[in-house]
DNA sequence: CGATCGGTTGATATGAATCAACGTGCGTGG
DNA sequence: CCACGCACGTTGATTCATATCAACCGATCG
């Protein structure tokens, strides 16, 4: 389990293309998959300083079989992951960038609020537009394009690992979620 | 549980954009998340003919306690389906059209072959190339050119809801299988 | 002080979307 | 039994979103 810092999920390709699957922040779990197997299957990259917890694999399988909730707690998790999974297929299926970018920021932001205290609308944010174009399957100059429009728009400040939204309804808007 | 015929999850958007989220053949089950919580959250639509049958959430869940050899199953199935969601986000993410619907015709021809007995390698395939463009996030005239494609370059033959690959091996190479 | 990294910006290229017309098979109602 | 409409696919012309290539900038770091 990830206790502090963040951390990606990636698949790397043949020829050099990246993927990034998910994004880790502290509490959530490296796989609810490894919990089972052995094998992690993809790869995980940390982006900043990271602390993180081991659990034994069949202390915890006995624990779930043994109490309820932390079955249901279990199942919770996976559903999440895979409510998120879904997301990104249909951002990337059928989504254009302004609204892959407005809705990824958004996403993140709503998970960073629920874990600290968050003033000013102010966000840590250290991902690199990079980062962001490989989870949006994006090229990082376009994504650098998107972010320069939305900063003149006066919706988001972006600097320093840190981000700002100064104009959430106008940004949810684009992203289609209202 | 899906014990007969085609089923597409799917999220359907506000403005008419559709993405299928995945493709359920006989044997899997419509949603492992419906399993704990009563909301399905995305809908699901037949293709085909189609049987089914129910389970009570309650008592899946007991025998999941109880046997684990069942919750290990149940955990194999989640894995699985989330092995083929992080497949499709790294398609849509990077993958051109090609590529994609290469891959898609081997992914689906494999899961069919696992249920049923396959004779010359032609596979039953009721998709139309409109669900397959709201599977990979193309158009339907696009899908249509690249099949087209395929077919004059001798690699399947597709008609009638029958699927025959040809050339298994230049399917793959273009799918970056190999 | 040079090297490297992340970001910005402009010019151009390209894959896929869009628009439009047409064909073909099929089911259905008259 | 025919005529019509409809669903699905094909094909061509054109447009558009995003990629690619390239130059450059500022900050940071050894």
């Amino acid at each position: 389990m990830l206790c502090y810092g963040w951390v990606f999920r990636i698949a790397q390709l043949g020829d050099g293309r990246r993927q990034i699957l998910s994004v880790l922040l502290a509490g959530d779990l490296f796989s609810s998959r490894m919990i089972f197997s052995e094998s992690a299957e993809y790869s995980f990259q940390a982006l900043t300083h990271v602390r993180f917890a081991r659990f034994d694999r069949n202390d915890l399988r006995a624990a779930m079989v043994a109490n309820l909730e932390l079955f249901d707690a279990f199942a919770q998790v996976c559903a999440n992951e895979r409510r998120a999974a879904d997301e990104l297929i249909i951002d990337l299926g059928r989504r254009n960038a302004e609204e892959r970018i407005a809705r990824l920021i958004l996403h993140l932001t709503g998970r960073i609020g629920e874990r600290t205290i968050v003033r000013e609308s102010c966000y840590p944010f250290p991902l690199r537009q990079n980062d962001m174009a490989d989870i949006l399957g994006l090229t990082s100059v376009h994504v650098s394009r998107v972010i320069t429009k939305f900063r003149k728009a006066g919706l988001i400040e972006y600097s320093g690992g840190n981000l700002r939204i100064m104009r959430p309804q106008e940004l949810a808007e684009l992203g289609r979620l209202i």
